[in-house]
DNA sequence: CGGTTATGTTAACTAATCATTAAGTATCAA
DNA sequence: TTGATACTTAATGATTAGTTAACATAACCG
């Protein structure tokens, strides 16, 4: 993963914590904000959309658990994580802060490494989350749950059978599949429908996605190539 | 959040996954009840009423988008989230997965702690929806409280179906939604309406709120677009 | 309680899009 | 070269959604 695509906000109302965490972040190629109280981080992460929210739990004015509840509330931040950063030993707050919905604490004092470290894992965990529900191949990507296929310079919505052609090709990229095969698994079992029926799809595909993506095996069926 | 009032249901033929999903989850302190077809899944659910599903979509008899299907139709289940496992990128049931219904997916092989946090943030959801007054997205604000709905400009007062469905499209932002998941969950269960109630409600909301918002997907259902 | 209005549903029709086929052409492999 | 297989195009057919108005039902209100 690039680092620098990653942005993290960090919220604690000590200057020398934040600077100390933000100087570690950047060493590591992260674009980091820092908002020195709760107001002002909420102000922040509407505008500068992290992915990661480093939150200081003790702080004036608002703590960082109603900070928290607040920053949930927010629509547009659904995805991201958050983790509070607490002094050893504040139980309550831990507690507190998961129901406020907050995804991970990082105990101070802060040991640079191991705060690099955590920050890895709890990215790799968005990452991860993020991947699930996408069919990815080849510089393409297709978003089973909004129906839209990604390519490189472009967002389309494909019509049923086209999509879920696309996504048998793609299921398995590389990988030959019958004209039988995709019969079944693309018309089912029940409809009988003429050989070319596949074909003008995939002219379609080839059409709206590109020729060089589908690549015909003479009598033996199609596959998805990168 | 006390996960000991958090019931899940676990679904899967293969023993061994079945245990080690079990085991991990209990550590965690959540309820569980397993099963190891669908049969006994559907028979299970009724009585067990648990706030969330993990079903392998890999099964015999019965498989898991035919299941997920079953649970859907019963009305006291209506809340409860149903999430698949599937095999990484390798079956096409994927596809089928939404249609029936699913509210997200998992993929073998399985990470123990991308498993439960991944719980958590369904988990979450659901006690967000429940906890929630608003629901934001693309300019529009709905006031659950006031069933209200805000415009840019103005300020409506929906009936009650249009109002539902609203919400339902803008619970999740450029997700699709079947018609047949538009049904179960706007109508119910029980009620059986003809699809074209269901394009006459869209209709009315387009009048009102806006056209480009109620993206239409032939074959497949509708999404709400910012 | 009626009468009124607002809402929900349906039917019937129209429009649009998608899927399929047919037919001619091109390409490939034996 | 030739026969089989795939590509392309356009036309047709089928399916699905949009629209409208009418009817039914529920909610509202004096």
């Amino acid at each position: 993963m690039n680092n620098s695509r990653i942005k993290i906000l960090l919220v604690d109302d000590e200057e020398d914590t934040l600077e100390f965490i933000n100087y570690n972040l950047q060493q590591e190629g992260f674009q980091t904000a820092c908002a020195s109280d709760g107001v002002e981080a909420i102000e922040l992460a509407k505008i500068f959309q992290p992915n990661l929210i480093v939150l200081d739990v003790m702080m004036p004015i608002m703590d960082g658990v109603e900070v928290c509840s607040e920053l949930r509330k927010l629509p547009e931040l659904k995805q991201t994580i958050i983790t509070f950063l607490t002094a050893r030993h504040e139980d309550y707050s831990q507690i507190a802060g998961f129901d406020a919905g907050a995804d991970d604490y990082i105990s101070k004092p802060i040991k640079p490494k191991l705060l690099i470290s955590k920050i890895h894992s709890l990215l790799r965990r968005l990452q991860e989350e993020e991947i699930k529900n996408y069919i990815e191949a080849g510089g393409l990507k297709i978003d089973l749950i909004q129906h839209l296929v990604f390519t490189q310079d472009k967002e389309l919505s494909l019509p049923k059978k086209e999509f879920n052609l696309l996504c048998l090709l793609m299921s398995k990229p590389g990988r030959v599949f019958t004209r039988e095969e995709i019969l079944t698994k693309v018309w089912g079992t029940e409809t009988i429908v003429v050989d070319r029926t596949i074909d003008v799809h995939i002219r379609k595909l080839r059409e709206k996605i590109g020729n060089d993506f589908f690549v015909t095996l003479k009598g033996v069926g199609y596959k998805f190539q990168a």
